[in-house]
DNA sequence: ATTCCGATGTATCAAGGCGATACATCGGAA
DNA sequence: TTCCGATGTATCGCCTTGATACATCGGAAT
């Protein structure tokens, strides 16, 4: 799931982790923050599984870790190497990521294999929905939407069956609309999907078997 | 989080685990799945903490197997009485838990505690928010859109300010649209609370705030 | 009637996300 | 000068999830 997030920005340029928290947060939207606990985690499994290199940066910083058995080293520490003109006089760390192709391929199959779409999932997949074939991109909005038309009829079921006090009631209520809400606005996206196919390529809208065989693409 | 769920529904009548999680999916709605890796494992810190105590089960009406003189009438109850060897054969296991009075404190220290405010976690919070003097309550719902329309600010910065492809810029919109909502369904609430505050206690309604009409406090 | 199956019920495990914290460097404000 | 906040990498403990195992019960199909 995150390793979908880092794999999209870095297709489009090699960055570093802080970079691509600040991406996810600024730019997407898409979760807020991404903790630091999961985002490091997960790059460096993406490295040791081959999605991505490092283009190292600002030099490494050489000055060997003592191995902590007590963190007690604090600041002053810091204060009296800098003071003492202590060396390590490196660069800033910071390790720059690059996308491999198996990085390009895990990608393709993590963005395509849409098992448990939640809002996350969905959201993420639909930030990046332009690396995907229409098809593919339309099948991913039908999906989403079964899935939140199942959970309206649910949420209705329980709104008119149960004796809920003022406050559940309300909340219930205000999820059933947030719903119908979300399913408006994927049956929009729908819409303007079948229409691009519609356009681009009558006879694959015309078919509702795709027989991909003759695509002459005007892409 | 999951504690304050539970102890909400024990607050009610004492029941099992498995009752719990059937009781949060379709009454509340709010969780649709929570996972038994996450219910008996806070059970079991529950008890464990004093806040529950398991009134003990088995119990019921049970026939016990005339056994056909092998061990096959033995396989009930409790994993430590198997290991045992042991044979009293009990109905099935079932473990019947019942909120302390320590239980209760704790309940309402997590109902009042806003910190966290997710949408998770302020759902929870609302579906007991009748546990809550009137205050409390106005005050996590004025919490929770100080929280929304702050971040509406920012989803509607990153809408204006970047330059995004067409279904990234859909989802941000859509989202921006939907935390809209959310406020003023919130501002709905607060002012229906507030007019019962006015009705109920005028004196505690003077003392709120100057202005019956809240606005916009972000930033 | 027996067998099979799905609902009920308790429990654990691996994987992964999150918040807190540590460590480290730099530029600018006080 | 000193202190602070932004940038940057990394780890730890806790919690949640999804999968799986085990066990029992009532009813439907054979």
């Amino acid at each position: 799931m995150l390793d979908l997030a880092i794999l999209g920005l870095l297709l489009e340029q090699e960055m570093h982790g802080y970079e691509i928290r600040r991406r996810l947060r600024d730019e997407l939207g898409l979760f807020a923050n991404i903790s630091f606990g999961s985002l490091y985690p997960a790059l460096a499994k993406l490295e040791r599984n081959g999605s991505v290199t490092v283009a190292a940066e600002g030099a490494a910083p050489v000055t060997p870790i003592p191995a902590t058995g007590s963190l007690s080293g604090e600041r002053a520490g810091l204060r009296a190497r800098r003071a003492a003109g202590a060396l390590t006089a490196t660069k800033r760390s910071r390790k720059v990521y690059r996308i491999t192709e198996a990085g390009q391929a895990r990608f393709e199959q993590l963005l395509a294999d849409g098992e448990a779409d939640d809002a996350r999932a969905f959201g993420l997949r639909l930030a990046f929905a332009r690396h995907l074939a229409p098809t593919a991109r339309l099948a991913l909005l039908e999906r989403r939407r079964a899935q939140l038309a199942h959970r309206l009829a649910t949420d209705q079921a329980r709104a008119t069956g149960e004796r809920l006090d003022v406050y559940t009631r309300s909340l219930v209520e205000h999820t059933t609309e947030s719903t119908a809400h979300d399913i408006a606005w994927l049956d929009r996206l729908i819409d303007a999907e079948r229409s691009g196919l519609d356009a681009g390529r009558p006879d694959d809208a015309a078919l509702q078997h795709p027989t991909p065989q003759h695509q002459t693409q005007t892409q």
